[in-house]
DNA sequence: CCTACCGATCGGTAGG
DNA sequence: CCTACCGATCGGTAGG
């Protein structure tokens, strides 16, 4: 890893810990032990170093969601679009929590672009269920409702979320998995 | 509203927009046409701006939590705790807001007290997701995975939901009801 | 990668 | 409520 990315996943891991406004260039330095001038010879700015991390955030969940096969059957491509979102969520902890708390200290074209990519990747989670509803498989009101729930579940995930905790990524995506398909009306075989 | 209370409404709604870190106290005082250290004879400190405002979002989730009659059947207990919730949420925009996203950057006792309250808070979803469990009106596999997941669902609305959008509150709360309680495995009429 | 330094701004206090 | 001011820290540059 070269010294770049190496400024790039500090500054993730402390963006995410501290916020990216509380987080000063020196502190980024302070882990690296060097000094808070020497970062400029490797990042332009600290908007920079932000934008960084949430394109990078936003390429990995968009990548996901794009190679899903549109022509499985919407129960099956909503079930890999959460296991995709939960799978990047934690793999790219500190960036994921980044990129849905921090984007918006982007000013100008940075945050404009980022708001794009997000409503690209909510489009594939109202196309699936949108697919679903008129397959009759998904039984749902509202399909702009539905979406923003679950995609609303999955977001906060990295909140709580601890590698290390109780639950493993897979009970996770299963449980997760259930409970969506449960809520836009598709039938499974009861846990009671 | 007094002098006080007007500072914690401006402070709410620019740590709202701004996040905390990134309001100082004059920009606060600037929409207040004073001076930053004119606030200073009504507010202690920024951390007690912060932890009030807080808190009191703290307060209106406990109260409209606790006020939920526990004998009436699960499906309508959680139905009205997430009526409440979400109504909370609408009505206290600035502060559900800071609370759920700037609580992090209260200090010792301050941060512990709020996490306690967050607890207890969700413990009422626990404890009816459970009840109903019990009562094989809903079918959950794990009850903490499912508290966790509606919880996330409405967290997360504050993060988008616009009074004066379109959607209305009622509208949000009714389909955010039906698919949780869909998620939980409950019947209802279908929707299509 | 460092030292040295810039102007700006921070939370907060003194004193009126 | 104000002016005046404190020490600390901010993002960033110059020059080596």
């Amino acid at each position: 890893m070269d010294r770049r990315q190496e400024i790039l996943t500090t500054a993730g891991d402390l963006f995410r810990e501290n916020g990216y406004h509380a987080t000063s260039m020196r502190d980024i330095a302070k882990r690296l032990d060097i000094r808070g001038s020497s970062l400029y010879s490797h990042i332009e700015s600290k908007e920079q170093v932000l934008w960084e991390i949430v394109n990078e955030a936003a390429d990995a969940f968009l990548a996901q969601a794009e190679s899903v096969d549109t022509s499985l059957a919407p129960e099956k491509r909503l079930e890999a679009l959460i296991r995709g979102h939960l799978e990047v969520t934690v793999k790219e902890l500190p960036n994921a929590a980044v990129f849905f708390h921090e984007w918006k200290f982007l000013s100008g074209d940075l945050r404009e672009k980022i708001i794009l990519r997000r409503d690209a990747y909510e489009a594939h989670f109202r196309k699936t269920i949108k697919a679903g509803k008129k397959a009759s498989v998904f039984k749902v009101a509202k399909v702009k409702m539905a979406s923003l729930y679950i995609l609303s579940a999955l977001n906060w995930s990295y909140q709580w979320f601890d590698p290390a905790g109780s639950f493993s990524l897979d009970a996770l995506t299963k449980h997760y998995t259930e409970l969506s398909l449960r809520s836009l009306g598709v039938k499974l075989k009861s846990k009671t």
